[in-house]
RNA sequence: GCCGGGAUGGCGGAAUUGGUAGACGCGCUGGACUCAAAAUCCAGUGUCUGUAAGGAUGUGAGGGUUCGAGUCCCUCUCCCGGCACCA
């Protein structure tokens, strides 16, 4: 059988750090782990090459980001091969050589001709010094990185991937991923965030014309309770009301201020103003003022939603804030009320005001005493009828946005035609190849102001044209490269399909939590995509997912004179402690004077945190690094980086190599049955529950199990013995996938065999696990007050009878009766008094 | 703000998924070896109390279910990841 393995590409920053050790180390125990079970294993490496950090050193150091990503490359390869994996190079995969990048390019013009891909208008930062678009990582407080300006909203034509025409099937296909980690699969459901709702409009006239404004809403049932409807800033009906209202155009200036940045925009501080304009409420035929709400976004639904101060928190704020009125629907059922506080008042928001499984309709006219599905049903059916609404499902999921005002990314292979419009580079003239000396000034991209590249001859009609300059979202490279692996070398065409039909899908991948939604999700998108081109098998890429936790490590620090902290690397800092071993100080050893301890955070440049994994390697060697790294948490949690912890790894490794060098010294007596017995039980108990933590990826535990193996044969007279010699062969083929350096060495010296590559795993004999007695604990009220040592089969009778008379149990009865006795077979006996 | 996750000795973590809390490792304390130190080896090490045997207490806080809760339920606090242009 195959076995795929991959562990997500890294960004070739130019140095590794602990996180990418962390990543190929967990892929490298695996992929070790299923050869000795016996798969055919591929384990692929490339590289996500391009970026915006590419840009940023190029403008740092004036080096065109090309000549920048390849000697990263070139160093990370270096360091990779030094931690010992068993990476198969010769699938390696670079994404920013046109001979990746075209097949990209060839998908893009495949699916701009379907209509999967399209054009529109969409918001970006803007930076008005510097005249160039920002990347959300580059708004700083609202102000643009390099030139400190604060950043306005910007609405420039992009093109976009219809992920939405997928939503429902990217839904669906999460119920099929059992090897994906609940949280991931939960994550993503709430991202597409389907929702069942009611979309309408209210009516009005505007300049003699009949108009609608349409709002989509999951609480149709509270739609009596509407006091006015809120538009965001961008919507036609504000501009519209802006034309002659000088404050209402400032207000929308200001709102248009600040990033794009979801985050920044929901802590905001709500605000609106008056458009002035009234619409006409569906149903009751009142007139309801429209606002505009800085809170109310353009991309989500229609732009504008309706507000129910009553029953939404955040229009409840709102309607304070601005005196509006607040209007009860929704009153606690007789029986849900109780005790909840079913009182209404305007002064104070209560949760119960926005459930919707507790209420029933009230001051709704003929939906009075209605529930939420009846009310929700009455209403849409008399929106329907008056043809102002009907239900709708919607999605949270929005359209993704691909392209970037940015130089080091793959071309979008479009070509504008003042006649034919936007055309797709037809598949003889590509790749659109990326220029690769340029040197990006931080004001747009190089490509829009250089005529070799932008001018273009229409495909269509021959006529003088001009080629996009913009270029892809780096998201698209990392969306289909694991599809590339099974055929690399692959020139005519973006897969060989028979060998992508053998391949995939990717059996385990493993990368870091924060990519649980947007690679993971984009990635599955691709997959769809390819194989609605016949690309390639199945509906889903990854069958397994292995979502790793962060690398972090201490923090040091001086306050300097001018009140900023001056962080220090903990690898130049004493730590002293008391008698007891707690920290009580820190000092720097360079001075001998005291830094201040700080806290345990992820590994960054800026905080001066970071251990460099080359410094680890060169000093204790790659098994040291790994055994740590492995044994220091279960994957899926942080790690916290400890020298200390680094030297205990090598500590045990040596103690092991030692061990090995003692037993293959021979000669010596054996050791008496009794005792080989006890070390057998000892070291089949433990295997087993090695095996079964490998299986289910609790790496930290396997090494332990290794460490209480040799600590076993450790504890023998003699290592001379049979069982010593099954033993190691245990230990090390257990070792093996995290450690395979001193696994192979010893197995060879030791004459097990030629490669501990070609060892199967080792398996438990149930025959060496078999006691004729067993320990009981015995429990007074669920409390430990004693050890029953009994023979393994004893009835419960007799179990009952030995518990009763346990010197301990006698003393707490005091001469009187058990209640219950509980038998827990082959664990406990807790008496009930 | 919204979505997801986490919290167990001085530290990293373990606990067969409701059944002996603290495996394994680090650190610390004492001892052996050494002129001495390092390395190595041996013993101890949750907290309080007690000479000891023992007793009490203990898994972020507060409540609940159960013979029995780190594990299940409710309320809360703090920390971390993501939020669509960082990758």
């Amino acid at each position: 059988p195959k076995y795929y393995c991959l562990s997500m590409f890294p960004y070739p920053s130019g140095k590794l750090h602990m996180g990418h050790v962390r990543n190929y180390t967990i892929g490298d125990v695996l992929a070790r782990y299923h050869r000795m079970k016996g798969y055919n294993v591929m384990q692929p490496m490339g590289w996500d090459a391009f970026g915006l950090p590419a840009e940023n050193a190029a403008l740092a150091n004036n080096v065109p980001p090309a000549a920048w990503t390849y000697s990263n490359i070139d160093a990370m390869r270096k360091q990779l091969q030094s931690l010992g994996l068993g990476i198969d190079w010769a699938r390696e995969v670079t994404t920013c050589k046109p001979d990746y990048y075209r097949w990209e390019q060839w998908l893009f013009t495949r699916l701009f001709k379907k209509g999967v891909i399209y054009k529109k208008t969409a918001s970006v930062n803007w930076d008005p010094v510097d005249q160039t678009v920002l990347a959300n990582e580059q708004v700083i407080d609202g102000r643009g990185w390099r030139s400190g300006a604060l950043v306005e909203k910007r609405d420039i034509p992009m093109y976009f991937f219809r992920i939405t025409q997928y939503a429902e099937e990217l839904l669906a296909g999460l119920d099929t991923l059992d090897g994906w980690p609940e949280q991931v699969k939960t994550m993503q459901r709430n991202w597409i965030g389907k929702s069942f709702g009611v979309r309408f409009a209210f009516p009005y006239t505007l300049d003699g014309k009949n108009e609608k404004l349409w709002v989509y809403t999951t609480r149709a049932d509270t739609i009596m309770g509407v006091t006015f409807v809120a538009v965001a800033a961008e919507h036609p009906l504000a501009t519209l009301a802006a034309k002659n209202n000088s404050e209402l155009a400032a207000f929308i200036e200001e709102c248009k201020r600040g990033g794009v940045a979801e985050a920044d925009i929901a802590t905001m501080e709500k605000k609106g103003m008056p458009t002035g304009i009234n619409v006409i409420h569906p149903l009751t035929g009142e007139q309801v003022p429209v606002w505009v709400g800085n809170y109310v976004l353009m991309g989500y639904g229609e732009g504008a939603v309706m507000a129910v101060p009553a029953h939404d928190e955040r229009d409840f704020g709102f309607a304070k804030k601005y005196t509006l009125p607040i209007k009860q629907a929704i009153s606690p059922r007789p029986q849900a009320g109780e005790g909840q506080g079913g009182g209404f008042t305007t002064d104070q928001w209560q949760d119960w005001y926005a459930n919707k499984e507790y209420g029933v309709c009230v001051n709704s006219g003929k939906y009075d005493g209605l529930n939420y599905d009846q009310a929700v049903d009455a209403i849409a059916a008399d929106l329907q009828a008056k043809g102002l609404g009907d239900k709708k499902v919607q999605f949270r999921l929005r359209d993704w946005g691909i392209s970037r005002q940015r130089y080091w990314g793959c071309p979008i292979p479009i070509i504008h035609c003042a006649k034919c419009g936007d055309v797709p580079v037809p598949d003889d003239q590509l790749p659109v190849v990326l220029p690769e000396n340029l040197v990006p000034d931080g004001a747009g991209s190089p490509l829009a102001k250089m005529p070799e590249f932008y001018q273009a001859t229409c495909p269509q009609c021959s006529g003088a044209a001009r080629r996009e300059t913009d270029t892809m979202d780096t998201f698209v490279e990392s969306s289909w490269y694991y599809a590339r692996y099974a055929s690399p070398d692959y020139s005519t065409g973006m897969v060989d399909k028979a060998r992508a039909k053998n391949w995939l899908p990717v059996d385990q991948y493993i990368g870091g939590i924060e990519h649980a939604i947007l690679h993971l999700l984009y990635a599955r998108f691709f997959h769809k995509l390819m194989r609605d081109e016949g690309l390639v098998p199945g509906d889903e890429p990854f069958k397994n997912l292995l979502t790793q936790g962060m690398v972090i490590a201490p923090t040091f620090y001086r306050e300097q004179s001018n009140g900023k902290k001056l962080w220090i690397n903990p690898a130049d800092v004493d730590v002293k402690t008391d008698e007891r071993g707690r920290p009580v100080g820190a000092t720097l050893r360079a001075d001998g004077q005291p830094v201040i301890i700080g806290g345990t955070e992820k590994m960054s440049k800026s905080k001066s945190n970071g251990v460099d994994p080359q410094a680890i390697i060169d000093q204790y060697g790659a098994d040291t690094a790994r055994l740590f790294t492995m044994f220091a948490a279960p994957p899926d949690q942080q790690l916290e980086w400890n020298d200390a912890g680094v030297e205990g790894a090598a500590r045990f490794l040596r103690r092991l190599w030692s061990f090995g060098v003692k037993v293959g010294n021979g000669g010596g007596t054996a050791i008496e049955a009794g005792a080989r017995q006890a070390v057998r039980f000892e070291i089949h108990s433990v295997l087993k529950q090695a095996s079964y933590d490998m299986a289910k990826h609790q790496f930290n535990t396997v090494a332990s199990a290794a460490m209480k193996m040799l600590n076993a044969m450790e504890r023998l007279d003699s290592v001379h013995d049979e069982v010593v010699k099954e033993g190691l062969s245990i230990l090390l083929r257990l070792l093996a996938p995290i450690t395979p350096h001193i696994s192979h060495q010893m197995w060879r010296d030791l004459g097990y065999g030629d490669s501990i590559l070609a060892a199967p795993w080792p398996q438990v004999d149930e025959a060496a696990l078999v006691q004729d007695e067993i320990e009981l604990v015995i429990q007074v009220n669920g409390k430990l007050r004693g050890n029953l040592r009994v023979a393994k089969d004893a009835d419960q009778a007799l179990l009952e009878q030995l518990a009763l008379s346990h010197d301990a149990v006698q003393k707490l009865l005091a001469g009187g009766t058990a209640k219950k006795i509980i038998v827990v077979p082959g664990r406990l006996i807790n008496v009930v008094i």
